[in-house]
RNA sequence: GGACUCGUAACUCAGCUUGGAUAGAGUGCUAGCCUUCUAAGCUAGAAGUCGAGGGUUCAAAUCCCUCCGAGUCCGCCA
């Protein structure tokens, strides 16, 4: 059932306008849908007033209960059992696939990428849940999603980690976490650098490229290292890969991309650098190849951009990556379009502020960052405290969920262009708007489903009460929130949509009594508070959160 | 200097796509609610020149312009 299509049918016969707007009433009391009148006064010469009170005669669909005119808005109140019966019966049936589309386009989706000389801190937890929950939240519009990462394993990051490891720890083996010991060896070599290291670490570089088989294997050994250390925490965090592609694999072969762009005219040689004039489009020029001949960061991504739609045949190719690359990837869309190449309308970048500390901005060579393990341990830890108080079983099990919510749903709150300064005490709260708010919501329901022994019949019949309404209208608009947050890669719609859903089962959940209700209308409520839980349930597994039973 | 993003309550943020009724949450504060289905909850209250100014419009937090402030970025890092 699609009421706003409905009404505005019935306007459009009505009104003989071409565009209606409907909009929401500031308070559920005026209504579910109002139509402004102003733009009707200027053609009809009355007041809004009085067209709305003429419009009111409007003859109406079994839909809609009754229209009122306020002032100058003409307010719809729809037939709430009607809309609760639909609603209900069509959750109840479709579960998880409720809100689904079917939709035949294939979607690569890039995150993560971090470079393998350092751990994983805030920022990339950010990163991979962003790209996760976007993932996911693609996945249920039907998108054939493919879930990437590119590992920056090579270059002068990766050339200091080595050096860090020959100078203050050869020959050792990881003790700690293995990426934390590598990324050890990148703070101890920065902490105590030189132009003579400096020279020394360009040599390594210069050797990696020439395949020095001594450099190669310390390369393969800290790499692997890495990512074995990487795998744990991504695992924590229920970050996953359909493919995973290597810097070092693919860096090279960018460079002839650029050579045929320069033969063709499309880029410049410039003081020995091969260079895309880009000032045309209102951009910085940007070098593709350096002096010395070797390539930079986009020009791997130049073939990187290729490479992703001629593996996958892409309709879409979605980049993940912090605002600080806003300009790259405007240079990196601009150039792939000079070249012509079809991928180039196909890219997105979504762009997520940084997040920073009290102290400023987080800086891996310095030492000053959230680790992605320490926040996972910490948030761990407090859930684990909390849950003691409550004398629960199963409590290392649920803590992990529990702290793993608190963290993701504060990550996946906020627009995506915000950053946010990183504060323990409100971004592992477990009380407001937070994740574990809505575990306990779902929980809360679950415990009513537990005490009700008898099978629910599908039947729904009274759901009038303002409360109730508020409920049937979300559920109602939830696959809508859906698309939109899928359309416009804005994850923080879906977790606004759960904070909504759960603050007005919670209201409804104080006010009205649903075990204790009389027979059809303790029915109809189970009926509603099922449907509530599939909801919450489902959405909040597309923002990678888990449920409980009990909390 | 240029480009982009942001500026809404004491604090953290929604709302801006598609202009519309007294601008919403959460935190914190004040006052209540556990002999009633889980108080990680609910109710009520105090708290706002929507950065400033101008413009468009019947109507601007929302669109346009200027300015101020913060952040990010700007040819051989990624």
């Amino acid at each position: 059932m699609n009421i706003e299509s409905i009404i505005i049918n019935l306007l459009k016969k009505q009104t003989k306008l071409k565009e209606i707007t409907l909009e929401n009433p500031p308070d559920p009391k005026l209504g579910d849908y109002a139509f402004p009148c102003f733009q009707l006064s200027k053609t009809s010469k009355k007041s809004p007033v009085e067209i709305a009170k003429s419009l009111e005669s409007i003859k109406l669909p079994k839909e809609i209960e009754k229209v009122k005119a306020i002032g100058p808005y003409l307010n719809f109140y729809i037939n709430p059992n009607r809309l609760a019966e639909s609603v209900i019966k069509q959750i109840l049936k479709e579960k998880n696939k409720y809100g689904a589309k079917k939709n035949k386009e294939k979607i690569i989706v890039e995150y993560v990428s971090p470079n393998t000389n350092k751990s994983l801190h805030l920022g990339h937890v950010r990163n991979g849940l962003l790209g996760t929950a976007l993932s996911n939240i693609l996945q249920s519009q039907g998108y054939n999603v493919i879930k990437a990462s590119l590992n920056n394993d090579r270059g002068t990051g990766m050339s200091e980690a080595m050096l860090g490891y020959l100078m203050y720890h050869k020959g050792e083996n990881p003790k700690t976490k293995p990426d934390h010991f590598v990324a050890q060896c990148y703070v101890d070599y920065k902490q105590s650098e030189t132009e003579e290291t400096k020279a020394k670490v360009q040599k390594l570089t210069l050797d990696w490229e020439n395949n020095n088989k001594e450099v190669r294997e310390l390369w393969s050994k800290l790499t692997k290292w890495v990512y074995q250390g990487y795998k744990e925490t991504y695992k924590n965090l229920g970050i996953e890969f359909d493919k995973e592609y290597y810097e070092s694999k693919i860096y090279t072969k960018g460079k002839e991309i650029v050579h045929q762009g320069l033969k063709k005219g499309i880029f410049k040689k410039k003081d020995g650098v091969i260079i895309a004039k880009l000032e045309k489009y209102n951009l910085p020029d940007k070098i593709l190849i350096k002096s010395d001949g070797t390539s930079l960061y986009m020009t791997q991504d130049l073939y990187l951009a290729k490479l992703k739609e001629q593996d996958f045949k892409i309709d879409r190719s979605i980049y993940v990556v912090a605002s600080e690359q806003d300009l790259h990837f405007k240079q990196l869309f601009q150039i792939l379009e000079l070249l012509d190449f079809k991928v180039s309308k196909k890219c997105y970048h979504l762009s997520y502020g940084l997040v920073n500390l009290h102290s400023g901005r987080m800086k891996s060579r310095e030492g000053n960052v959230i680790d992605a393990d320490d926040i996972i341990e910490e948030v761990t830890s407090l859930a684990r405290e909390e849950l003691k108080k409550r004398e629960e079983k199963d409590i290392e099990k649920k803590a992990r969920i529990i702290g793993l919510a608190a963290l993701k749903f504060f990550m996946l709150k906020f627009d995506n262009a915000t950053s946010f300064v990183y504060d323990p005490q409100q971004s592992l709260s477990f009380e407001g708007e937070t994740g574990p708010y809505c575990q306990y919501t779902y929980a809360r329901i679950k415990s009513i489903l537990r005490k009700c022994k008898t099978k629910v019949p599908v039947k729904i019949t009274d759901l009038t009460t303002g409360e109730e309404k508020n409920i049937i209208m979300l559920l109602y608009k939830y696959p809508k929130v859906l698309e939109y947050s899928a359309e416009n890669y804005k994850p923080h719609l879906l977790s606004r949509f759960i904070l909504d859903l759960c603050q007005a089962f919670n209201e409804f959940y104080h006010q009205h009594q649903i075990l204790k209700a009389e027979k059809d209308l303790k029915v109809s409520r189970l009926n509603l508070i099922i449907a509530t839980s599939i909801i919450i349930e489902n959405s909040l597994k597309l923002l990678g959160i888990e449920t409980l039973e009990s909390m």
